[in-house]
DNA sequence: CTTGTTTGACCAGAT
DNA sequence: AATCTGGTCAAACAA
């Protein structure tokens, strides 16, 4: 293709701009280090809210209609407006887009061993997978899922390639500690986790689009739904968009939690079985049908990633949004997800599926959804909550309202700096009571308090606010 | 043999 | 009308 230098420059190939932690490396380099056992995390850990990809996906229009899609329960208030420059940058460049490099696909072999080598960045993968969940804040009919490469960071070691070989198993590591996680994904082999089964008919370059799209049908007979689904070059989903309504239920998982009940902590959620992720169940179901989109801007700096480091966090893994601040100092983040796989391998599928899905997981959304909203910011915990979001600020709760359409109780929460004015009121999903819907309003005009542990978990009341949750 | 993925080709709508 | 682009088909493959 031609593309004029110029604009090649322009486009600087995100990848290379990935904020990464101060580690960014080569590719090779990763893998490497990924091989010797060193897991990048640590990035992650840092996560500095600094963190800005520059890297984005050039999608047009991005920014705020979907954001408000999403944030459509949150009222939005003049929040988060706060867009940083990033995004305005990107927004810029994506005209020009015009070079999208196609990676070469490796073969999966290749790519498998490339996965086996080390469980390279199985950590990452925590952070990384997610599980693509269709959220399905609003109502809207559309909801994309965009899930930033940049977050993983140094995930590379998927590069689009993995769209083959992918992480299977790194999720499998992760799920040998928590094969709740898992869970969600019933079917994780599959493409999605948002526990229902699909099938993948083609793919192509998008044109303005970085990465490769993929297209997936509903594999329930009848059923109209598809989806499309484009990852990045760690073979993180970027953006996963949904069509078409399930006719059918949710096939059954098999889950193995299913004894499990409520612990979600662990377990991953019982229900959420399918998919769980976090939002992306609630979301799924309601939107089953129409379309959705959600977007991530990745800018958004992950903290989270720390919690994930943990184990404990794993089960969290759910926590799929980031809301950015923008701005704000700290993003905040969540996390993203985990992924599940292979816990479960579908008890229902065939072997066969299995095994193949194992390595596919390449095509697992899992991915890490990342949702960063820009105006209000939603983010959407599992269930527990508590923990799972903590977005490092410290909140005191000031009143709690039901809210029309929401038989739980949202809870308002103000950042207890003196100076700050950020408020965020934290519900739990009316479709799914694990699932918690922060909304943030405004910017921190300070640092993320150090954390010390504890407090903040002591000033909510309801272990409900996300907020308390640290890093961990 | 079965099931699902890969990928080039084809089709139709948009420009 | 020509071209571009996204979406889908379907043969070839792979597991």
């Amino acid at each position: 293709m031609e593309v004029k230098e110029s604009e090649r420059i322009v486009i600087a190939k995100p990848v290379a701009s990935r904020p990464t932690c101060s580690s960014f490396k080569s590719f090779s380099e990763l893998l490497a280090g990924a091989i010797n056992a060193s897991p990048p995390n640590v990035c992650s850990g840092n996560v500095v809210p600094a963190i800005r990809p520059k890297t984005v996906r050039f999608r047009p229009v991005v920014n705020r209609a979907p954001y408000a899609t999403v944030s459509s329960q949150a009222e939005r208030s003049g929040i988060g407006v706060s867009i940083s420059s990033d995004k305005v940058l990107k927004s810029d460049l994506k005209p020009t887009v015009v070079y999208k490099p196609r990676a070469k696909l490796v073969s999966k072999t290749t790519a498998s061993l490339l996965a086996n080598m080390g469980n390279f960045s199985a950590n990452n993968e925590l952070a990384l997978q997610s599980m693509e969940a269709p959220a399905e804040y609003a109502i809207q009919e559309k909801m994309i899922t965009q899930i930033r490469p940049d977050l993983h960071q140094n995930t590379p070691s998927h590069t689009e390639t993995d769209q083959t070989s992918e992480p299977s198993k790194v999720g499998s590591q992760n799920m040998d500690e928590d094969p709740k996680v898992l869970p969600a994904v019933v079917n994780s082999d599959r493409p999605s986790y948002d526990g229902y089964n699909w099938r993948k008919y083609g793919q192509k370059q998008v044109k303005g689009s970085e990465y490769p799209r993929s297209y997936y049908k509903c594999t329930h007979p009848n059923c109209p739904v598809k989806k499309k689904v484009e990852r990045s070059f760690d073979g993180q989903i970027a953006e996963i968009v949904y069509k078409g309504e399930h006719n059918h239920s949710k096939p059954q998982p098999p889950k193995r939690n299913s004894s499990q009940g409520v612990g979600f902590s662990s377990d991953g959620t019982g229900q959420d079985a399918n998919n769980i992720p976090l939002w992306s169940n609630n979301y799924n179901e309601r939107n089953e049908g129409s379309e959705s989109r959600v977007e991530n801007h990745s800018e958004v700096g992950l903290s989270i990633p720390l919690a994930y480091q943990g184990k404990a966090l794993l089960p969290y893994e759910h926590v799929m949004t980031i809301a950015v601040n923008a701005g704000g100092t700290s993003e905040t983040s969540i996390g993203l997800s985990g992924e599940c796989e292979e816990g479960s391998k579908e008890g229902a599928d065939d072997e066969s599926r299995s095994k193949r899905r194992r390595n596919e997981n390449q095509s697992s959304e899992v991915g890490t959804l990342g949702e960063c909203i820009q105006e209000p910011r939603v983010v959407v915990q599992s269930s527990t909550d508590s923990d799972i979001i903590g977005d490092g600020f410290r909140w005191r709760k000031y009143g709690q309202k039901v809210v029309k359409g929401n038989p739980y109780p949202r809870s308002y929460y103000r950042c207890t700096n003196i100076k700050c004015n950020v408020r965020k009121h934290v519900e739990r999903a009316s479709d799914d009571p694990r699932a918690f819907i922060t909304t943030y309003e405004g910017k921190h005009n300070h640092e993320m308090p150090v954390r010390n542990t504890s407090h903040a978990a002591a000033s909510d009341p309801d272990s409900n606010s996300p907020a308390t949750k640290d890093k961990r």
